[in-house]
RNA sequence: GGGCCUGUAGCUCAGGUGGUUAGAGCGCUACACUGAUAAUGUAGAGGUCCGUGGUUCGAGUCCACGCAGGCCCA
């Protein structure tokens, strides 16, 4: 009985197959797990993906860099758990859900109810969890999916409400503003989703001014400022400017009334605002109304100059007076000089950047108190002026003379959006026009035009949005940013640069965390409030929120609990049902906010355990995680969530290593998306090359953190170089184990020491590989583990160990020697197959089973499975560096000779004499002389012959050491190479046996040492010869008679070989050999080694005939032959 | 606009701390092998190391400024 199974022809899909069948039907996951239990724990957090929608490509890429750790450190012995998860809420759920229904959030609440459309919520995120399943299964991901944590589920949630509180006690949540698209005419603020509509950014001609600031404290001096939204200039406290950027002060006369004055810009944009042709035009020649204004720089300064530099509002109205810093130059990073002056405008309520910048310097805006004391802008939330702006602007227009095409009043000054029929009017004037006429009236604009710019429009009313400040719960991160900064160097990010670089960065420009999202399919925050504000209460768990409805039922606040009769359910409507009672008595309601889904899965180190609820053991003997992996899109996303909830909450990081790989694109390099038809189907290639190829091709191709081009073919390849000569290798084991019976038992295998050399230096190599994988793997580098890997099995163990010990496997019956090959091949099959297992699950699964399959059979105690073995560590004493190194120099100088013998036609058939190798030490010497016999009959040559000092042809030549010599002698390096390089073989003699010798640089003498040379040997005259790093080979090309002879004996044998092979004989037919006399010369040949040529070709009997009319006419390059092959 | 990553042979990628012939695989060309055979081996050709400056005795490597592609954030 065969106890090898060979193969003709492997289908890689249908290993994959049978494999996964195998592992469920012997439980071997579970097993993997349970079989360590007690052992340290290696703990893995699963990023929960969403199941709203199909699995592609880059998923396989994100799974398989996780499961390869997980199956790597199990291997070496620590317990791996991995819980798999869902994320469950968020915008794209709802918008899923929207499109499904063909409803907008508009009608939530009113065609559909907020029950319903949460429930239809719940069914459609699960939509694509049967395709997520099937594809964590094919690709071999192993993770727990029976008990996976489910972000949406009551006891999730109670975790994060948990958490929530925790944050609110700390006093690290607070209800704060945040500047957001919003729609005057809906009444509604926009995501950036809507924002990105197709059709929601139009070209649209706004009045643009580029306002004068007078300084104060200084003669007729303006700081210029340009804006597109003239409305937001009664709101503008501060101006910013570059801190490197030039500035320039330019005496002008103002465009509109003629006035002399001094005005302030960046230099690079006076192009913008002064005409070239008046530049020679003197101040003293300008008349009012002139179209040149000539102009005059006084100064150019630097931004930090005008630093502090204080200016008078350009709307002075006095229930909006500020105190300082307002109204003074400030610094910001992103101004620019690519348009305007160089110099911004900033208005607190109405520009995101502008309000970061200004709370970050402590810069007060313009804002009014509402009848509860809180801040609100001078834009009401239809979109028009408050009163009292609209006083000031009235009084304005009466003084100035400007009339619009009818009556306004106080409330009537729209900043952006207008009831359409007045625009109709020729008289109409917009609020920008009317503050710019007023503007150019005071001599406080500089230039007014009308500016095609792109401006977002809501997509519901057609009507330009407004950023507006608009209410939103923060948690102040930036409270901890020192300490988050600090944690995160505690971390090893692979790779380094997005720790410290994208992530690093990111932390040291934190701002605070805003949470809310208006939806309704999401965790909803747990704050009540008073309709004043005045009191506040958070809700932390289940059971305070059931005491608190008691509570408020006995007070009459609310009739029943939205819960009678049913589980309790966290998200709305029914949280917002809630009504409950402050301490003092009066009705507290929810505030009706999400949270940020970032929250949720942020959250899942405690969550997935329903801490501090339940598992209270388990999340600490799992917390922080040893190990995560993502996208890199995850850095301020997922990563991000999880580092800032764990040092906030627990003063500890979450993870202690991550990798962050790239994207995976299309071959060309594009982004891969469903339109545009490039994105690949991951259950395609897996179906066409299996899991393992697939998996294999995505680490080896380039490291997860570079982004992957992903190209079909690389598969094909990394199948039929990696994976088919593997095969190819065991295939050719088990066939020849097969005829010799031969089954490996550990506990009778020769020992490595008794073993060949070529065993022992393969041996010495795979024990290199152990190291180095292991090497890699514990440094969380994947992909320099798959080329080492692929390295040995290819190059080492296929196409030198193989090739040079395949006459072992074939010849006569057992003896030691072939059992000796026999274990060297096996041992190295099985510990490949170890190797590789946690990136080829499947195929090193396969190789495994083959190979001990037989012994199982015979009683052999062995693993199940190779994901149950244990990691077999690189034993030290079979190390044999001198072995490798005289290996190394048979694979180069057979390279070398064959490099010759092809410059030279000899073919490798036809025997040569000789080789010249020059030797330099007694050393390299020995280590060729070492595997002199290999190399002969690897190049089929008689003789190596070895040039030492002695032979009186070696010629030596010597060169310096740059990197040691260059270190020492820096500058004078050139004059020192010169000199070395002038030497002869008398200085070579020299420094040999001196070790030194002393030369002058200069006026100085020092001394060159030996080792700060590098002596190589020269070529050999009248030799063909060929040199790599430092090796020479020469070949002695004579072919003399007897050469000639047992080269036409070889290709004759070869002939014969073919025919054979053409007749279908088997191994072990025998023959008789008929030949047609041909020339003297071929005849004597053929004699000569006719016994060589039986014994090759199994040939019972050679004979010579004058005619042989049946024979086959062979071609034998330089002559032809007939011949007659016959089976006995 | 900002931060980060990438750019080396036709393609995919290696090239600690700067050191004098820049490597591998695939592809291509040629040859060999024919008892692993729908397999395999060997050799050869192929380079503006993205560009421009700079530092240095010496730069693919360090610095600056660009260019191209990508990601994230505005």
């Amino acid at each position: 009985m065969k106890k090898y199974q060979e193969f003709k022809q492997v289908q890689y899909p249908e290993i994959g197959e049978n494999i996964l069948a195998f592992w469920k039907a012997n439980q071997i996951f579970e097993k993997s797990v349970e079989s360590r239990e007690g052992s340290q724990t290696f703990t893995f957090y699963e990023g929960p993906p969403s199941a709203n929608g199909t699995p592609g490509i880059h998923h396989v890429m994100a799974r398989t860099i996780k499961d390869v750790f997980c199956r790597y450190k199990t291997l070496r012995g620590f317990q791996v758990k991995r819980k798999g998860g869902w994320d469950t809420h968020g915008l794209p759920v709802e918008l899923q859900v929207e499109k499904d229904l063909g409803i907008t959030k508009d009608d939530i609440g009113k065609s559909i109810s907020v029950e319903e459309y949460n429930q239809k919520c719940r069914e459609t995120v699960m939509r694509y969890k049967n395709e997520w399943d099937d594809l964590t299964e094919k690709i071999g991901y192993w993770v727990d999916l029976d008990d996976p944590y489910i972000t949406f589920d009551a006891k999730y949630v109670e975790t994060l409400w948990y958490l929530l509180k925790k944050l609110y006690d700390k006093d690290l949540l607070y209800k704060g503003y945040t500047i957001q698209p919003y729609s005057p005419a809906a009444g509604t603020g926009l995501s950036s989703h809507e924002l990105n509509q197709p059709g929601c950014y139009r070209d649209v001609k706004d009045t643009s001014i580029t306002a004068q600031f007078k300084v104060k404290g200084e003669v007729d001096t303006y700081i210029l400022a340009w804006t597109t939204t003239p409305w937001t200039l009664p709101s503008n406290s501060a101006l910013a400017v570059g801190e490197k950027l030039d500035y320039v002060k330019v005496k002008t006369f103002n465009p509109y009334t003629f006035e002399p004055e001094t005005v302030i810009l960046a230099r690079e944009r006076m192009a913008g605002y002064f005409n070239p042709k008046a530049a020679d035009i003197s101040l003293e020649a300008y008349n009012p109304g002139d179209k040149l204004i000539p102009y005059k720089v006084l100064v150019t300064v630097k931004g930090t100059d005008l630093l502090g530099l204080a200016y008078e509002p350009l709307f002075p109205i006095e229930t909006l007076a500020l105190p300082h810093p307002a109204f003074t130059v400030i610094t910001a990073d992103y101004v620019t000089t690519e348009d305007g002056t160089g110099i911004v405008h900033l208005a607190k309520a109405f520009g995101a950047d502008d309000f970061r910048t200004l709370v970050q310097q402590n810069v007060p805006g313009i804002f009014v108190k509402d009848e509860l004391g809180n801040d609100i802008p001078i834009v009401d939330k239809k979109g028009k002026f408050i009163p009292v702006v609209g006083e000031y602007l009235l009084a304005k227009m009466k003084e100035h003379g400007i009339y619009g095409h009818k009556e306004l009043g106080v409330d009537d000054f729209y900043v952006k959006n207008y009831p359409k029929d007045d625009e109709a009017n020729p008289d109409y004037k917009s609020t920008d026009v009317i503050i710019s006429i007023i503007l150019k009236n005071e001599n406080k604009a500089f230039k007014v035009e009308k500016y095609e710019h792109s401006y977002p429009h809501c997509w519901r009313t057609d009507m330009p949005i407004l950023y507006y400040p608009m209410e939103s719960w923060f948690i102040k991160t930036t409270a901890y940013k020192d300490k988050l900064v600090a944690h995160n160097k505690t971390i090893n990010w692979k790779p380094e640069a997005t720790g410290t670089g994208r992530f690093g960065n990111w932390l040291e420009n934190l701002v605070d965390w805003n949470l809310s999202r208006s939806r309704f399919w999401g965790t909803p925050l747990p704050i009540w409030r008073t309709e004043d504000g005045s009191e506040t209460l958070c809700i932390g768990s289940i059971s305070e929120l059931e005491a608190g409805i008691a509570d408020a039922i006995s007070k009459g606040f609310m009739e029943k609990s939205p819960y009678e009769g049913k589980e309790v359910d966290l998200h709305r409507p029914y949280v917002d049902d809630v009504v409950l009672a402050s301490p003092s008595g009066q009705r507290m309601f929810r505030e009706t906010d999400l949270i940020d889904v970032w929250f949720d899965s942020g959250a899942m180190p405690y969550a997935q355990w329903h801490y501090p609820f339940e598992n209270q053991e388990i999340f600490e003997a799992n917390y922080p995680a040893d190990f995560i992996a993502e996208g890199v899109d995850q850095t301020r996303g997922w990563f991000f969530t999880l580092h800032t909830l764990s040092v906030m909450l627990f003063d500890s990081i979450s993870f202690k290593n991550v990798i962050a790989n790239g994207l995976v694109l299309d071959k060309n390099g594009n982004k891969m998306s469903k339109r545009l038809g490039n994105a690949v189907d991951p259950f395609k290639t897996l179906k066409e090359y299996g899991p393992d190829a697939l998996r294999w091709y995505m680490l080896s191709n380039a490291n997860p953190w570079d982004n992957l081009k992903f190209n079909e073919e690389g598969v094909a390849e990394v199948q039929r170089r990696f994976f088919g000569t593997l095969q190819n290798t065991y295939n050719f084991f088990a066939l020849y184990a097969n005829l010799d019976h031969f089954t490996y038992d550990t506990e009778r295998a020769i020992p490595v020491n008794e073993r060949p050399e070529l065993d022992r230096w393969i041996i010495s190599k795979l024990q290199s590989l152990i190291q180095d994988v292991e090497k890699s793997l514990d440094h969380y580098d994947a992909t320099p583990a798959t080329r080492v890997i692929m390295n040995y099995t290819v190059d080492q163990l296929s196409n030198w160990y193989v090739r040079l010990a395949r006459k072992r496997f074939w010849r006569g019956d057992m003896n030691p020697d072939k059992q000796a090959a026999y274990e060297t091949l096996y041992e190295c099959l099985q510990t490949i197959s170890q190797l590789m297992s946690p990136v080829a699950p499947f195929y090193a699964e396969w190789l495994y089973q083959n190979l001990t399959a037989g012994a199982r059979e015979e009683g052999q105690d062995l693993a199940t499975s190779v994901h149950l073995t244990n990691w077999q560590a690189a034993n030290q004493d079979w190390i044999q560096d001198d072995l490798e190194t005289s290996m190394k120099l048979a694979q180069d100088i057979s390279s070398l000779v064959h490099s010759l013998r092809k410059k030279e036609r000899l073919k490798v058939r036809q025997p040569l004499q000789k080789i010249l190798i020059p030797v330099l030490s007694e050393k390299r010497k020995a280590q060729i002389q070492h595997v002199e016999e290999l190399i002969l009959s690897e190049v089929n040559i008689k003789a190596i012959d070895y040039i030492d000092d002695t032979s009186g042809i070696l010629v030596k030549s010597i060169k310096p050491n740059f990197a040691l010599l260059g270190k020492k002698y820096g500058p004078q390096m050139k004059l020192v190479s010169q000199k070395i390089q002038g030497w002869g073989k008398d200085e070579i003699a020299v420094i040999e046996q001196e070790g030194k010798i002393q030369i002058s640089i200069g006026s100085n003498q020092v001394d060159i040492l030996l080792e700060e040379t590098l002596i190589s040997s020269q070529d050999i005259p009248g030799w063909s010869v060929a040199t790599e790093s430092g090796l020479t080979v020469a070949l002695d090309v004579t072919v003399t008679e007897v050469l000639k002879q047992e080269g036409i004996a070889r290709d004759l044998v070869n002939r014969i070989q073919n025919l054979r092979k053409d007749m279908g004989l088997d191994v072990q037919d025998k023959i008789h050999i008929t030949l047609a006399n041909q020339s003297e010369e071929i005849d004597t040949a053929i004699r000569a080694f006719s016994e060589y040529i039986q014994t090759e070709t199994q040939a019972l009997e050679l004979t010579f005939v004058r005619e042989l009319p049946e024979g086959t006419l062979l071609d034998m390059d330089e002559f032809e032959l007939t011949v007659l092959v016959e089976k006995v």
